[in-house]
DNA sequence: ATATATACATTCATCCATGTATGTATAGGG
DNA sequence: CCCTATACATACATGGATGAATGTATATAT
């Protein structure tokens, strides 16, 4: 086999990111050789080579596929003439809940990053990026909170940094704990009511209040 | 240099472990290799290999060590005759997290596992073992709080699984999200307020309710 | 006091992943 | 129609990690 046509070779990039994500689920980031990798995809080292530097940056490119496309939904409630902000955060959340629930590829995604990736030497670069990413969504989640209690929909005096805080963590905790132990619970049927809680409380509770 | 005493021994297996935990946070437990671990302990691979089979061995071997001297504290709910179950499961979860901001062993260790460890191969040994410790100590934590409906700090129609879920859920989150970016909150600051705005929840949200 | 098991250090053989260098057939531009 | 850059495959050199084998000096039991 020799050159191929544009086309074909981007189709053969996605197969070896196709592969990668398998190959690293199963084998876990470090230990997949590209060896592994390549015959997964049913090519050689060389075809990976010519699209890729060297396995972190398939890593990386990997990781970029997947991005949530799930950021235009989070964004609705950034604008400031969404009426329901709160609605737009509802939503959003127990999408994210349930993407994972249902989605093998975004399962798979965040399985890698929980628990087959060792986030050290290069690989930390993907710690500092998401650190990056999650900094902004935090920013653009500042904002939707701002715009729910402008709105009327949560407390004047609710401390904003903290709600997003608790925000992130029952996201991650929920997530992760349902990726270590899916028996636990029933993460699709139940994320409504864990998120409801959450919000609920955000006007309910006495804390996460401002001093003043 | 030749056979020492056996407290000696104890000791130099102890200095492997130390030199474990330091060259897995470094390195990830994959990247270090036995050579790097015995350089930092100040011996050679023979005498890891004389007190452990292989690198799985020893990595086991160090998650047995830092276990949780925790469990003494999250079991005193369990007592029937407690009066104060809630009082002692806040005291157990804001210890949890100000335990890990303040103490840099227990935060080694826990970054090792969520950012420095792959769960894959013989490692995923040590996920079975740590689910099955999860389990038994939701089935503690059920307790728990089954004597605090039972005092009438809860209400009676609580669905305790769910709670239990949020329960672990929060802490897996704000450590994990602390862990990694420290400087998105306080978690040593605002451990309390966050716990006690989940345990006010559970008695004031609407949703974790039994159908009937 | 001696023998043996112990607690390591040293050496060796092997393997495997990586990176690079080289080969090669063809797509696509002039 | 030809030339060259492209899109890979193949071959090679290297290094580093592993595990086992061997060496060795000393606790310790008898």
């Amino acid at each position: 086999m020799a050159r191929r046509t544009k086309a074909e070779a981007q189709e053969t990039r996605a197969q070896i990111l196709d592969a990668a994500e398998q190959v690293f689920y199963r084998k876990g980031v470090l230990s997949a050789s590209l060896n592994d990798i390549a015959s997964e995809a049913g090519v050689t080292r060389g075809a990976i080579y010519w699209h890729f530097k060297n396995k972190h940056d398939v890593f990386m490119a990997m990781a970029d596929r997947r991005r949530l496309p799930m950021e235009a939904l989070a964004q609705r409630g950034e604008d400031s003439n969404e009426p329901d902000p709160l609605g737009r955060l509802r939503e959003f959340m127990v999408y994210l809940l349930q993407q994972v629930a249902r989605d093998p590829h975004q399962r798979r995604v965040f399985e890698i990053m929980f628990q087959k990736c060792e986030f050290t030497g290069e690989n930390e670069a993907l710690l500092v990026r998401q650190r990056e990413a999650c900094r902004e969504a935090v920013q653009g989640l500042s904002t939707t909170f701002r715009n729910a209690v402008a709105r009327g929909q949560l407390p004047l005096n609710l401390d904003i940094g903290k709600a997003v805080t608790l925000f992130h963590s029952l996201l991650t905790g929920l997530v992760m704990y349902w990726l270590f132990d899916p028996q636990a619970f029933d993460l699709e049927a139940c994320a409504g009511e864990y998120v409801d809680t959450y919000l609920h409380g955000l006007s309910a509770t006495p804390f996460l209040r401002h001093s003043p």
